[in-house]
DNA sequence: CTCATTTAGTTTCCGCGTAAACTATTTTCT
DNA sequence: AGAAAATAGTTTACGCGGAAACTAAATGAG
């Protein structure tokens, strides 16, 4: 019958033609995927990976403006407001309003944040190297590589 | 004149570390480049990038359960309801309840669904290719290959 | 058969990230 | 100096995507 015909057709391979080589396509379900190995990973230290990003680098540039970083990881300035916040909030991370621009706000770990860090660099980084899956070692580095060139990450904007 | 030592530190190169190693890291900046390039490109078609690759899949594969689509496409039934929702009120994606199983909801295009993918998978399609960027034509099947298998697309989960 | 379990989708509620409007401060122009 | 423009962040309102609870239908055990 037709129906049972159909019905065979769920679980057969489902075609899913050209889309498969399309780089967005493929950048979606790559981000799902580190996502979910993120949260396997290091769910239980409590923070996300944008988060972490942030802790890192305001731990590698104290007392920078929040909007610099903000622009630098890609974040736009209504979540970057929030993000700050949260870290604020955990302890992590002290505000300061400088003297010379009272408009501006800079960035820098508290003790706890940067103990914190400190604590959690070698899971957090070490991460991204068993993060790899079902890539060797070699073919990880050059996805790294070419994922730097097609972000322009290697150029420095 | 007007820029103190504090302000030229913020234009200067930011420290990112390791960071930047981060395939998780790499792989959400390429998210957003990837985003921007789609509604450079392809925005004028009111379609967002999830739904135009919903109704290539529907139109590869006619009366497929709107499960078994969300499950290969890693997207979540709630937000799969609502994905589909929207293609359907747009007039392109037609839902059936199969008589065999009237739980279940299959997924059709309409003529015009039809039409508009008829009409527009040359630009989307061709948009993958013209996507690639600052990546030589060489570089971006070499991204795309190791993708695939990172994401495991390759061996048909 | 009929009650419990499983399965398919939907609904409700919540958090993330954004755009647009807004506030406060600095700079520029005359 | 004082008005206008630019800049840094925040607030508000909204859409996307997800988790959990829920509804309806099919399957299974006794």
């Amino acid at each position: 019958m037709a129906d049972s015909a159909l019905q065979e057709q769920d679980e057969a391979p489902i075609r899913m033609g050209d889309i498969t080589d399309s780089l967005g396509f493929l950048i979606r379900i790559a981000q799902i995927k580190a996502f979910d190995n993120f949260f396997a990973n290091l769910g239980e230290h409590g923070l996300k990976p944008g988060e972490f990003t942030v802790l890192w680098v305001i731990g590698l540039n104290p007392g920078l403006r929040q909007g610099t970083i903000a622009n630098t990881l890609r974040i736009k300035p209504a979540h970057m407001t929030k993000l700050t916040g949260r870290l604020v909030e955990k302890g992590f991370v002290a505000r300061a309003t400088a003297a010379t621009d009272r408009r501006a706000v800079r960035l820098s770990l508290t003790p706890a944040g940067l103990e914190f860090v400190d604590a959690h660099k070698d899971s957090f980084l070490s991460f991204n190297f068993a993060e790899k899956d079902n890539l060797s070692d070699d073919e990880a580095a050059k996805l790294i590589a070419l994922l730097k060139k097609f972000t322009g990450l290697n150029t420095c904007h």
